[in-house]
DNA sequence: GTCAATTGTCTTGTATACAAGATCGATATT
DNA sequence: AATATCGATCTTGTATACAAGACAATTGAC
């Protein structure tokens, strides 16, 4: 719990949005929220403004606030600037490896390739996010990292849908594989591509996300 | 001004940051920004979180608000990120133009050289902030342009100054006369190429950056 | 004379009170 | 019976009050 109660409240909120308590449309009633919290309106509030500030709910003005829908369209649009971050992650990754770096990546590709062998979908999801939080870290750009994580958390959710799909995890660990491969290899421009392929959503990937979202 | 004083005074104070009215490590009292504004702490509250998630300030916990310093290595970085957002948008809009979306380039375009021409840098700035936008646009992600456009917010007074920099002006125009050219032809790599050097700060003029920064 | 501790003031954090606008329902009129 | 208008209630927006922690200054001791 942090420090103060609005911040503790942003990412208590920010949490139930990401996990689906809170829907998409969903208005959000600050006295239901205070007295849920054992709180008053005010913290609340602040939680509130700064969730609006990062784009995740939407405060129309003396109309309260509602959850945002991305729609399918836009999260398609939010897979593809996650793909070019993570190709310049990648990228810088691959040209500014050291020992510390190397090994952290290296630790969670073998996680990954534990859970993608037991066919475990539930432990790769979280493997599969610490292997792509270790090469944002690799790329030693802070901001570059900042920005991943957080564009990472808002598609938490639908990453996870994805790996339901059919063969997605033995894929997934596969592409890792070669991703792991150039990094260490030192092909920047080849770990751009590949982790740009590997995080876009191309072709019919596109309508299993559409499905995916429609039945959760 | 906009319609809860919470939105306007956020918007009021980023202005203030990013023009440097409020410089870096800068103290920001509730108090002293409440009686400027004329309205009470709360909404000072509310803006200042706000300002807290986008990341312009940080708000220690009982010890009050200051304004973000990036410091030269981290303004680096974000034009790293900038450079690679725009690269996609650029081939974005080269594969997606259409009537509309190319008048938009081309005009804008023309502003560009009226005032390249005449050299005047201020008109130049808000010439090529235009032109940058209509690139935004014509990607048609509206996700990418919300991004591209915010952080182009945060790095406006950093273009401003590299706009001061020797025959900085002429190179920038020659550049987009070139990215034009591509976008118009439908050569999404190449423009993502030319987007990506055009905006990137490599070599010599990251210590244009550093020097230009720290005289301001 | 210098360093540390204590007190006082200032600022932030949270709660509550009050005002203004929005939504929903009821009633009246066509 | 349907629609429009008026009103009541509920929710948000802003202000203010109060509490608690941080910083600074002053005083006392070594």
């Amino acid at each position: 719990m942090s420090e103060n109660v609005g911040r503790w409240l942003r990412d208590e909120i920010e949490t139930a949005i990401l996990s689906n308590e809170f829907s998409p449309g969903e208005r959000l009633d600050e006295m239901v929220l205070a007295s849920r919290f054992g709180v008053s309106r005010t913290p609340v509030r602040e939680a509130l403004m700064q969730l609006d500030a990062i784009g995740l709910i939407e405060i129309r003005p003396r109309r309260g606030a509602v959850v945002i829908d991305p729609g399918p369209h836009r999260v398609y649009e939010m897979f593809e600037v996650m793909a070019e971050l993570e190709g310049l992650a990648g990228s810088l990754a691959a040209r500014r490896l050291d020992d510390k770096t190397r090994e952290a990546i290296a630790a969670a590709h073998r996680r990954c390739e534990l859970s993608a062998e037991a066919g475990d979908s539930d432990a790769y999801y979280y493997d599969n996010e610490a292997f792509h939080k270790a090469i944002y870290a690799a790329s030693r750009s802070d901001f570059l990292e900042e920005q991943c994580t957080q564009l990472h958390r808002r598609l938490r959710p639908y990453r996870r849908l994805q790996l339901r799909v059919r063969n997605r995890l033995a894929t997934s660990f596969t592409e890792h594989c070669a991703i792991v491969d150039v990094i260490f290899a030192g092909d920047g421009e080849e770990a751009r591509r590949l982790l740009r392929a590997h995080v876009g959503i191309q072709g019919e990937r596109f309508s299993d996300l559409v499905a995916s979202m429609a039945t959760r």
